[in-house]
This record gives C-alpha cells, structure tokens and sequence, in this order.
DNA sequence: TATTGTTATACTCTATAACTATA
DNA sequence: TATAGTTATAGAGTATAACAATA
C-alpha cells in the first residue's frame, strides 16, 4: 500500500485518476467496448464506470456512440487525443523510472520484470 | 490498479483500512513510532495519521503514550490484541493466496517471491 | 519563530438503491 | 420479466488550511 501511495503520486498525468488511465489503457488494446464490459473488466460497479466515462468524454478521451444492435447499450471509443496522451504518459513514467533505477541493481529490475506479466495475470484470473 | 482494486476486496480484515494494515506491519517491525514519523513512513499527511491513529486506538489495536523527553510528541505503540489480530490476519491471507495458487505454476510464484522483497525496497527508496 | 499534532472542511473515488429505457 | 445504463445519495479515505501547544 505504500508504494501504491507513491505511484498515485507520481502519475502520469495529473488530471487522470488510476482507473481511468486504465480504462485508457483497455480501450488502446481493445478498441472498443461497452461501458458494463468496462465496468466487469476493471472490477468496478456499473454507476461508477458511468461517471468515469463521462468525465473521460468531457477531456475529449473517449467517444460515445450508441450500439449498433442493441438500443440500450452505448459504444465507448478512444479518440486520437487520448492515443497522444498515452504516448506522452509513456515518456514521462520512463523518466521517473530512470530515476528510480538508480537505486535497484540490475538483478532487482530483473525480478520485477519477470513478476509484471504474473501481476497482469492475477488481474485476470 | 485492477489487481490492487481486487485485493482490497480480498481483504483481510474488513473492519481495517489498507493504510490501518500498512501502520500496524510498520510498528510490528519498528516497536513504536511518533504520529508524525508514521505519517512520513506511511506518505500520508499528518492530519491523515492523527484520524487513522485516533481509529486504531478505539479498536485498542494501538495505545498512545506521552513522550518522554518532547511534550508536543506522542508515541504508538502496538497492544496485544494487534498482534494477535495480524497473526489471524496471515492465516486467512494465506488460504486466499492458497486458493488463487491453483491458477499459477510454480515458476510465476517464484517471479513474484523473487519480485516481493524489491517492491518493499521500492516503497522505502 | 519553528515544529508537532489537531480540528474543521472539502474533494475524489467508489458503492448501493432506485429509476428509465429497451430487449 | 430481465438487462444496460443512469441518477441520487452515502461512505471511506485523503488533502489543505487554520489553530493550539510546546520547543
């Protein structure tokens, strides 16, 4: 919990909360979705996943469209701004990992290279 | 952020915060701490430290005491019932990570003991 | 005057319950 | 009747600002 502390405060971008980075980061591999497979997939509760949409669409992130089959639902696309943005996220977490990697030694960041596809695994299981 | 929002669910305790966890572990391994150097180990602010303190002590999971040479400190420290309460702690964790070990093999557990001791190194750097 | 801790207050993120619209 | 999404509301956790007591 500490070092999770630590990352919240070094994020990326200041405006974006964790989650929806992450919805950014589901979208970048999925290219689209609805907003409850968002919800189910980033384990969080349908009227939160409607509120992070709706501020992702207010930053011009994401695109609302409704569902081509069913009237209910609604289709959440990623816009190009969001694309650069993940771009410039990704440049600026190396820089702060640089930073840190001067106090790991080679073998340490090897460890942590080989947990992080466990971690994304766990995430799914 | 999607595993660590599935294990706060997979919460040991319900009735203790993450960040009440996070002290507790820290005064176990420190024996006891001013509220203000709590704050600083935990990267909370210190008003954030005086209410998680305050809870802590109405569970009598902590005891605060006068400091003895500064009358403006005060010291934590851990009772019994903490103890025992992170010992039950340790057995329920472990029948999760028993449960959830079924969807690994034995070489992504060793990534993640391996990787365990450099995220605690991170948190501290 | 600086430091430790506290109180008062507000913000962010998430949840549950109740509702609307469509299937 | 069931499902997708929303609105209304509440709760947990943290932060900043202002304050009290002591160094």
């Amino acid at each position: 919990m500490r070092l999770s502390r630590r990352l919240k405060h070094q994020r990326v971008d200041e405006s974006l909360s964790p989650t929806e980075m992450s919805v950014l980061g589901t979208l970048a591999r999925c290219g689209s979705a609805t907003p409850g497979e968002l919800a189910r997939k980033e384990h969080v509760q349908p009227p939160s996943m409607t509120r992070i949409v709706a501020l992702l669409e207010a930053k011009q992130l994401v695109r609302l469209e409704p569902h081509p089959e069913d009237r209910r639902q609604k289709v959440v696309t990623q816009t190009e701004r969001a694309e650069s943005m993940l771009e410039e996220s990704r440049r600026r977490r190396n820089a702060w990992l640089a930073e840190l990697a001067q106090g790991l030694d080679d073998e340490e960041w090897a460890a942590l290279r080989a947990a992080a596809p466990v971690l994304e695994k766990l995430a799914h299981l």
